[in-house]
DNA sequence: CACTTGGCTATC
DNA sequence: ATAGCCAAGTGT
């Protein structure tokens, strides 16, 4: 009975298996291709190629494999006549999978460099370069118009001269005819029903109209998700370029005749116009009939993103995680059959199979979101110089606020450097000013939460009409319950971080394991007080605002109220028609919002994150305050930006209220220096995860060992606790090494590489080069 | 002494 | 990663 059931179930049957052997041995002209798996093993395996597979099997192809008694899914990278191993002992490849398009020969090479970047294996690496699913369910069809044959031919004619007589003679009868059958040759034929009644603000029946009067016809179109669909609502007109950005373009696009590798930092101020430079480069890279990345930071592949390079490149593909595994599928397909060669999408798109690669544009490259937090823990700016170099291609790191890393590479020489230091049209620079929060008049005995200048300034600017943006980078309405009596604060049971309040919901929640539970009556640790809150998030502030200006319309924004699919922007759509005077949030509001009638932004306070025990607090914490200083002033009117702090006098806080980013860049620049930080030599950061303190710390006290006896080309920090020393019931550990220069990190990688994965079931032991955070 | 756990190793 | 194997651990 067992007998049957493991030759039933698990595996090739024993003829198929003996197939398979005879396969190997019979056959003199056999081929044997190299797989690399999604295994934490530095090596790659030998399969037999079985005459049948021989001419689908190429290098690049996804396979599916028997491995040691189960069946992996793996990528080709090698086909080979000859193999040093026992050739009775290989087995042979089961099949290809079906629909599945070859990787190019430049994208594996690149997965192969990053695996020894990040000390990972291939396989690891190739695994991120297939989207989750290549299942291209047929798209469901949706309802749309097509200009007729006749029409179509008019406006295709090069002066259009029949197309106008056809919208002129509407024009007098109908406007919103005209204007229906304008779009549909702005928008492109066909197009989707409801995406024209959105653009010309119509509803179905002047298009229904000129169906009947013979100048469109209807038909379906694939459905495209609410990204795509939204996208082509925005066009980016082609805009003169001042002289600045006509330099850049012709700086980065000197070489674009003959392929080099050519990286440039373009640096410039928001507003500077940074995407026009990207469109015309791109304009150029793609008329030399190569093809091109775009990479986004996630939140800013919005449709306006997307629209911007649609309207100018239609046939652009797009890959984003909101698209859905369906549609996904569908957009990397026509990039892998080379329907379209310019993408535009968030870091993963780094992996795209385009051919030929001429530009590759990171854009807010300083943005953390680029690097992956799970395996393969790249980070897309650093892929884009590697793949970048492979591919001979034009390379543009841009941000307002450079990471140390592109700006000591600028400096060094390393890669280009070119700067816009003028906004564009008459917006200017805001003014910044800076509030001492420990010279405000206590309320209380604390400081309060808004300055009395803040105070005046809000009334003034409201009165005015104009809006006000409130920054605080803290969720929820106080940080901390604090017990007076025996000082403690109420913990979370899972995890080492204080629980917030969240007084709209009434609940404590642990923003680490999501936890939530009631607000306790009494002190858990000494029973004999009622816990305070204490400290200020977004809903207190929120509630200061309201119970301060009770006649203002308030809106908070931060991811407790943006649960909802499209609250995002229904608020932002809110706030643009002026329905709401002071808009209060997070991070979320701090980046690439446009608002002409906000003079004022706020930040309430500074301070957060500035005392993180991380290398990169004063990073962020400059990087964070410029972006939101950026949201002020950028239409006609000046900016203010009142920036309230505890600390004035810390770099990072000093030089953004200064404006000063070169200023911060330089002094960190020397800190990171003096303590051997990157830009100046490596990190890797190695963490033992586990359910028991004791086996935790004894995995990590044998991977430091480990990596002690390995080579002394390096430093060997900890064991220690991490940071967060227990998240979610799990306690961590984690061991530094700290590399002079990537020699020395060489030097490590092969200790690093048995690593990855070593400790038992229940311990975990993450292998983390180049971490962005140290929490 | 049968039979579950824990640790370790090889996987083409 | 994880199936498969040996050694030590636990209960009848």
């Amino acid at each position: 009975m067992d007998g049957v059931r493991r030759d039933l179930f698990s595996g090739p049957s024993n003829s198929e298996h003996e197939a398979a052997k005879r396969d190997s041995s019979s056959d003199s002209n056999r081929l044997f291709a190299r797989v690399a798996l999604p295994i934490p093993v530095t090596q790659e395996y030998t399969y037999v190629v079985p005459a049948r597979l021989e001419t689908e099997i190429t290098v690049g192809c996804r396979v599916r494999v028997p491995f040691h008694g189960r069946r992996m899914t793996g990528v080709v990278v090698a086909l080979d006549e000859v193999c040093d191993f026992d050739p009775k002992r290989l087995r042979a490849i089961e099949v290809r999978l079906a629909e599945t398009p070859a990787l190019p020969p430049k994208v594996l090479e690149f997965t192969r460099s990053m695996a020894e970047h990040y000390c990972c294996s291939w396989g690891t690496a190739l695994d991120a370069a297939w989207p989750a699913s290549l299942k291209s369910r047929p798209a469901k069809t949706v309802p749309a118009v097509a200009l007729v044959d006749r029409n179509l031919d008019a406006f295709a004619s090069d002066d259009a001269t029949d197309a106008a007589m056809t919208v002129l003679e509407l024009e007098e009868a109908s406007p919103k005819r005209a204007r229906v059958l304008r779009a549909v040759h702005e928008l492109g034929s066909p197009v989707p029903v409801r995406v024209l009644t959105k653009f010309c603000g119509v509803s179905k029946s002047p298009i229904a109209t000129l169906v009947r009067q013979g100048y469109l016809r209807w038909t379906r179109v694939p459905e495209e998700s609410t990204l795509l669909e939204e996208s082509m609502l925005e066009r980016a007109p082609r805009h003169d370029l001042t002289e600045a950005q006509a330099q850049a373009v012709d700086r980065i696009t000197r070489t674009c005749e003959t392929p080099a590798f050519d990286p440039f930092l373009l640096w410039g101020v928001t507003g500077s116009g940074k995407t026009e430079v990207y469109l015309r480069v791109l304009e150029r890279v793609t008329q030399s009939g190569r093809g091109a990345i775009i990479l986004v930071p996630e939140i800013a592949l919005t449709p306006q993103t997307v629209g911007r390079f649609r309207s100018r490149f239609p046939e652009v593909a797009v890959l984003h995680s909101s698209l859905g595994d369906g549609e996904r599928a569908r957009q990397w397909l026509r990039i892998a059959r080379s329907e379209s060669n310019v993408v535009v999408g968030t870091r993963s798109a780094i992996f795209a199979p385009i051919r030929d690669v001429g530009l590759i544009v990171v854009d807010e490259e300083h943005e953390t979101s680029f690097k992956q937090q799970s395996s393969p823990r790249y980070h897309a700016r650093e892929m884009a110089l590697v793949r970048g170099r492979l591919e001979k291609a034009i390379v543009v790191l841009g941000s307002a606020t450079p990471s140390l890393e592109s700006y000591h590479a600028a400096r060094s020489g390393s890669i280009g450097m070119i700067r816009l230091d003028r906004r564009v049209g008459s917006a200017r620079l805001p003014r910044v000013l800076t509030v001492d929060m420990r010279h405000e008049k206590p309320q209380r005995g604390r400081p309060p939460l808004l300055s009395q200048q803040l105070v005046n300034l809000i009334d003034e600017r409201v009165r005015a009409r104009e809006q006000v943006l409130l920054f605080l980078n803290r969720r929820g309405f106080a940080p901390v319950l604090y017990c007076s009596a025996c000082g403690d604060t109420v913990m979370c049971e899972h995890c080492d971080v204080p629980m917030t309040w969240h007084s709209r919901r009434a609940r404590l929640i642990c923003h680490y394991c999501f936890e939530e539970r009631r607000r306790p009556e009494v002190c858990p640790g000494c029973k004999s007080a009622t816990p305070i809150a204490l400290g200020s998030g977004t809903e207190r502030i929120e509630d200061t605002v309201r119970q301060r200006w009770p006649e203002l319309v308030v809106a908070r924004m931060d991811s407790d109220t943006m649960t909802r699919k499209g609250s995002y922007d229904d608020v932002l759509t809110a706030f643009r028609r002026r329905d709401i005077d002071i808009l209060i949030g997070t991070q979320m509001i701090a980046k690439g919002l446009d608002f002409p009638d906000v003079t004022l932004v706020g930040v309430v306070s500074a301070d957060t994150g500035v005392y993180m025990p991380d290398f990169r607090a004063a990073e962020r914490t400059f990087s964070v305050l410029s972006q939101v200083a950026g949201r002020a002033g950028r239409g006609a009117r000046e900016g203010l930006v009142v920036v309230q702090t505890l600390s004035p006098a810390l770099e990072p806080i000093a030089r953004a209220c200064a404006l000063d980013t070169e200023g911060f860049l330089d002094a960190e620049l020397e800190s990171r220096r003096a303590l051997g930080y990157p830009p100046f030599g490596r990190l890797v950061r190695v963490v033992i995860e586990g359910r028991e303190l004791a086996t935790t710390a004894s995995v990590a006290h044998t991977v430091a060992e480990k990596l002690r006896h390995a080579s002394d080309a390096f430093t060997i920090l900890g064991p220690m606790e991490a940071p967060l020393a227990r998240v979610r019931q799990r306690y961590r550990q984690h061991v530094v090494v700290k590399a002079r220069n990537d020699a020395a990190l060489q030097a490590a990688r092969n200790a690093l590489i048995k690593i990855e994965g070593s400790g038992d079931r229940a311990t975990k032991v993450l292998v983390d080069v180049d971490p962005q955070s140290m929490l």
